[in-house]
DNA sequence: GCCAACGTTGGC
DNA sequence: GCCAACGTTGGC
């Protein structure tokens, strides 16, 4: 049974745009033990992942990605320290133009998503299905608009 | 740049 | 184990 994500990245650290030419990229540096353990205990190669943008002018989801690689050890984390996590994650699509924040949190069909909440900073979270299926078609639509 | 939210650290 | 101080995230 797929699963469904969403991560966080701040586009002038690593962008969709540079998700798209790599084609695949190891998502290291997670270091929040929620995010990591979600990582390491329920995310399978396959599962569908919404790519954000923080950070950014406006904030939003700018495309889609899919998890390509199993979670292994982050090879850039500090000796010594926790054992922090990645997984390897593959370019899907790019929304040409970003689904902001605002959009998300003005949707009813939204409502209750975590990256919509005040003071929800975590990286890594799970996303429903029915609220994967409905930033899909905003993505899309806002490719007609 | 500001600051609210929240996770982590460290003194006790 | 409490909690104040501190650092970071991330929207605005």
């Amino acid at each position: 049974m797929p699963r469904f994500w969403l991560v966080k990245s701040e586009p002038g650290a690593y962008a969709i745009d540079d998700l798209a030419r790599d084609g695949r990229t190891d998502w290291t540096g997670v270091r929040n033990y929620q995010a990591r353990n979600f990582m390491r205990d329920a995310m399978r190669v396959g599962d569908a992942v919404l790519f954000y943008h923080s950070n950014a002018d406006p904030p939003g989801v700018a495309g889609l990605a899919r998890v390509s690689g199993p979670a292994r050890p982050d090879p850039t984390a500090p000796k010594g320290g926790p054992d922090w996590c990645m997984v390897e994650i593959a370019f899907v699509a790019r929304f040409p133009e970003i689904v902001p924040l605002d959009r998300l949190k003005a949707d009813p069909a939204l409502k209750g998503m975590l990256v919509t909440k005040r003071g929800m900073r975590l990286s890594v979270q799970p996303v429903e299905e029915a609220h994967y299926r409905r930033i899909v078609a905003l993505g899309r639509r806002e490719a007609r608009a």
